[in-house]
DNA sequence: TCATAACCCGAGTAATTGTTCGGATATACT
DNA sequence: AGTATATCCGAACAATTACTCGGGTTATGA
């Protein structure tokens, strides 16, 4: 019986401490996103990052013990940044009134993910461990919890008759669209409209 | 500049058509379904798929020209029988009342889906290729003609103010609830539970 | 029945790719 | 200045994997 989970190594070789080499790292990152968008993570090899950075292959082995850890560590450093922007595009929300709110969020996180829109399609559609990254059981939870207080918030307003597969239904269904919207954008509807709809439906949803 | 998208060859190299050439096909699929669903997408190889299916690897390469081909062949055998079902519960959903079809619809794609579970999610999130296939161009336009579809029948009721997009974006919310219902189901909540309160929100949205 | 076509096969080849290792260079520290 | 530590490097090795090719077997149908 083979293994039925092959466990990937996603964490660095060394941490570097000197200038020189969190430049090389930074370059290495940065070679590996653009090689995402250009040729897919498919096509990837530990080679064509390391000439790319312009670095030598040994030195990627420095750091990086494989391929994966190279694309998870692009992923967690770029991911940690939009979910920064998000929460705080959340807390610039909760500052609006309880109309405008939830539409300047769905904005927010557009814009958020609008910036990194190639390379988001890739991670999302050809990365093929993303499941296995801990990064993936955080954000959701995550998410849920935002879910869950703005719920609470609201809480005079919206009854669900099972509120738990409420929140868990409109997690999922909220990233989707928002995802959908910006790797699958429609031709012929304006991102205004979109954005105007979407908050539309999840509040109808909501407040029945 | 290397190429932006590599194109993947998925066409068979020949059809099979004595019976046991069939047979030898679908022995393939078979192998290359258990393999995927207990090593992994990435760990698959073609001489491990034919070892699995008791078959040389030169008959592999009679019938199809690379991975890719055999795990696309794969794909559009199970999801072609998969929107079959999906159609099927449709129509019969269309006899039934108005308050009961939606719910009756989501119960029977959930089923759809659970009956292949552990495949649906490997290929969903580990196979690089699944955006190129013709299939994710097709499969999303029949879903939203039968959202169409249920629109116009419930034209009375329900107004949109934007139908366009409020269509657009109801597909992808409800593809992702079910999707992930099947892949990422709760702990602590029944499958009841969770397609009546599905089945609550879409309505509310739907009709305000 | 015999000729033709369809089918099956797996050892072997070619190419790709991951990864190491020893040695050279740069920085930090005392 | 001198020592230790961190960094950088790429030729070369190891392993994996896709894929071919020539030859044998089975079905077809005239």
């Amino acid at each position: 019986m083979t293994k039925n989970t092959q466990v990937i190594d996603f964490s660095m070789r060394k941490q570097p401490v000197q200038q020189r080499s969190i430049a090389l790292v930074a370059a290495l990152l940065d070679a590996t996103a653009r090689l995402l968008v250009t040729i897919g993570y498919i096509a990837i090899t530990t080679n064509k990052v390391a000439e790319k950075a312009g670095v030598g292959i040994g030195s990627l082995y420095e750091y990086f013990p494989n391929k994966e850890s190279l694309v998870a560590a692009l992923i967690e450093r770029n991911s940690l940044e939009m979910v920064k922007k998000i929460q705080l595009g959340m807390e610039r929300a909760l500052q609006k009134p309880h109309e405008e709110a939830l539409r300047f969020w769905l904005e927010k996180m557009v814009d958020a993910l609008d910036e990194r829109r190639d390379e988001v399609r890739v991670v999302i559609f050809e990365v093929p461990f993303l499941r296995q990254m801990p990064l993936m059981e955080t954000m959701p939870k995550t998410l849920m919890n935002v879910a869950f207080s703005a719920h609470k918030r609201a809480n005079d307003r919206v009854q669900f008759t099972y509120p738990k597969a409420a929140v868990y239904h409109l997690t999922s269904m909220v990233s989707a669209a928002i995802i959908n919207m910006v790797v699958h954008p429609p031709q012929h509807i304006s991102r205004e409209i979109l954005l105007d709809e979407l908050a539309e439906l999840i509040l109808r949803a909501m407040e029945g």
